[in-house]
DNA sequence: ATTTTTTTTGGCAGCGCTACCAATTTTGGC
DNA sequence: GCCAAAATTGGTAGCGCTGCCAAAAAAAAT
């Protein structure tokens, strides 16, 4: 016996105006709590509303006027906590001002993000946010053709198509190379991950480079794991580099979840840190507040920048590049 | 190169079939690769789509047929990796089946639950993901009636409403304890976080003090943290349960952040690990299996429940729970 | 009581697309 | 070459809702 389990005949608009015994228009109305009916008519709508189990269906209402009040959400990754960060932030706002957020995973790929923005843009989207600012060129024709609002997150290095919300990544380079160089670290490394893939991390991995070659203490080695980053890369990509170099006396990490990785190598090695090497992230994650010692880092608002996101889109904000900046922390690792 | 007027994105499928020179539903056919067309219509359509950018609106589509192939995710959090393993197994298969995901974060409230059910139910959703079986009556009520596709994930212990994919928590817990006691441990405390609100948690506690009473060494105290769990509150948990009870030899957390807090605390602290106090997580993160002494835990197959999830509904599978089990990682810790 | 103003109400035309059906063209068999 | 069968095509009626407008009812003013 083969059971239907496709969706029951929901019950419409017509119908609860059928059993209110008022027009359709008037539902409409008390429904959106918009334009003017008495309350005799509320009154007796809820109650066939309540009655009958009645649920608007968006799908018919977006048709009808305009305006999905969705947001859709195309974002690298879901495996490092980055993103659903923002995602955090971003889903508060929309919630209190009824929108919806859609998203889509694009691995890295800037080809799998044109395809994946195709499909988000047929949901006729009140915006689209994105990860910075490189993408494909059809990607920005057809952003730019839909009419709606985009958001490129996390960085500002670039040329923004509409709203940006985020902070430097060369300048968080830089600034990290500045500290390691103040403390006196010369010999210095680096172990990160796909820096092609990851545009951001490839910025900050120029920045700090620039700024140690023009103090005239060059990155010495670097060592770049494939795929994803992660705490157990980071260890792996510190073992690797230091069978190279064993002299080195400070790693630069592309993100947090290396740096923990490279920060347990020494803790299992008896490498004392940092008198013997010193080790220094990106991000500002929780867990490395409350590693024995805390990690030297670079916090990042990543809710707020998500939250802010939202904030110009529901407002409908003119265009604009916000910087929300970052935060160097110490830490006791360098 | 094209000329770009206004910003709206109006080309319709009209407009496509008119500049093609053929009719809608011959566009329509085409674009969704249905029916049959010749190879000349084919042609025809694809140029003018390309040359005036259309972008099918799927808004009007679903309206028109049915089937939204949007799959919406009311989830508790986004704070931790568990969650977003969850989707991004799912958004995969997703992706890949041509469906959309959508997702609201309740904040482990059930009556905001309710209210992202109805909001999320008004886009039709081909079916709906939730965390855990315990609802409110008018989330239930909704669900039933709205004759979409419930999947209820990582859990297994209730009653599932359609769909439901997870494991046992109340065995996991009762596997810790097992595995504690087997190891020898006596003198037994918790750390966790709010065990009312994040209900899984509460029935691996459950389970875990049920093994440890049955076998005649109950847990000797516990230390519940309000707000989220967080590796800063397990560190705090355990310090604040230790100030009260120097002697036990072992700790249960409510998961592998709550627990690395404890680990980092006791690395801190020159608590030697396990032959002090042993640590108990739950989860399986990477991380822990990457820290000087890999975390002793049982490890869960997030992405694998969230891809299993997205599959029996995009298969539109009859309704079934299914447990995916978890996996005792020793690890070092205890 | 009558007119004017204001409030409330319902009808109906779309929104852009797909499903259905009938009309048309092409193909194949003899 | 002729007719039946198959392939292709276009017209059109909704899908469920909102926006607009005019009609009706209620309230206020005369």
């Amino acid at each position: 016996m083969d059971i239907d389990f496709k969706q029951q005949s929901a019950v419409t608009l017509a119908e609860v105006a059928e059993a209110a015994g008022v027009g359709e228009s008037t539902v409409s109305r008390v429904l959106r709590n918009e334009g003017s009916f008495s309350h005799k008519a509320r009154e007796r709508v809820m109650e066939a509303v309540e009655r009958l189990g009645y649920v608007p269906n968006r799908i018919a209402g977006t048709l009808a006027s305009a305006g999905s009040r969705l947001v859709a959400f195309v974002i690298p990754s879901l495996s490092n906590i980055v993103f659903p960060d923002v995602l955090r932030g971003a889903s508060g706002v929309l919630e209190k001002n009824k929108h919806q957020a859609v998203f889509s995973v694009t691995d890295y790929d800037p080809e799998r993000e044109e395809a994946l923005v195709a499909a988000m843009l047929a949901w006729r989207p009140t915006a689209v946010m994105l990860a910075g600012f490189e993408h494909t060129e059809g990607t920005l024709k057809m952003l730019r053709a839909s009419g709606c609002r985009v958001v490129e997150v996390l960085d500002v290095d670039g040329t923004a198509l509409d709203l940006a919300v985020g902070f430097s990544n060369r300048a968080a380079g830089r600034e990290s190379a500045e500290f390691l160089l103040k403390r006196g670290y010369r010999r210095i490394g680096y172990v990160g991950h796909d820096l092609d893939r990851d545009t951001r991390a490839g910025k900050r991995f120029a920045g700090f480079c620039e700024t140690l070659a023009s103090a005239g203490f060059p990155l010495l080695d670097r060592e770049i794991c494939s795929g994803a980053s992660s705490v157990e890369s980071g260890r792996l990509g510190l073992e690797r580099l230091l069978a190279r170099r064993a002299n080195l006396d400070a790693v630069y990490f592309s993100n947090d979840d290396m740096a923990l990785g490279g920060y347990f190598h020494c803790l299992a090695r008896g490498i004392s840190v940092p008198s013997q090497l010193a080790i220094f992230g990106y991000n500002g994650l929780d867990i490395g507040r409350v590693t024995p010692q805390p990690l030297s880092t670079i916090r990042t608002p990543r809710v707020e920048t998500g939250q802010l996101a939202a904030e110009l889109v529901v407002t409908n904000a003119p265009p604009q590049v916000v910087d929300l900046g970052f935060e160097l922390v110490e830490g006791a690792t360098a």
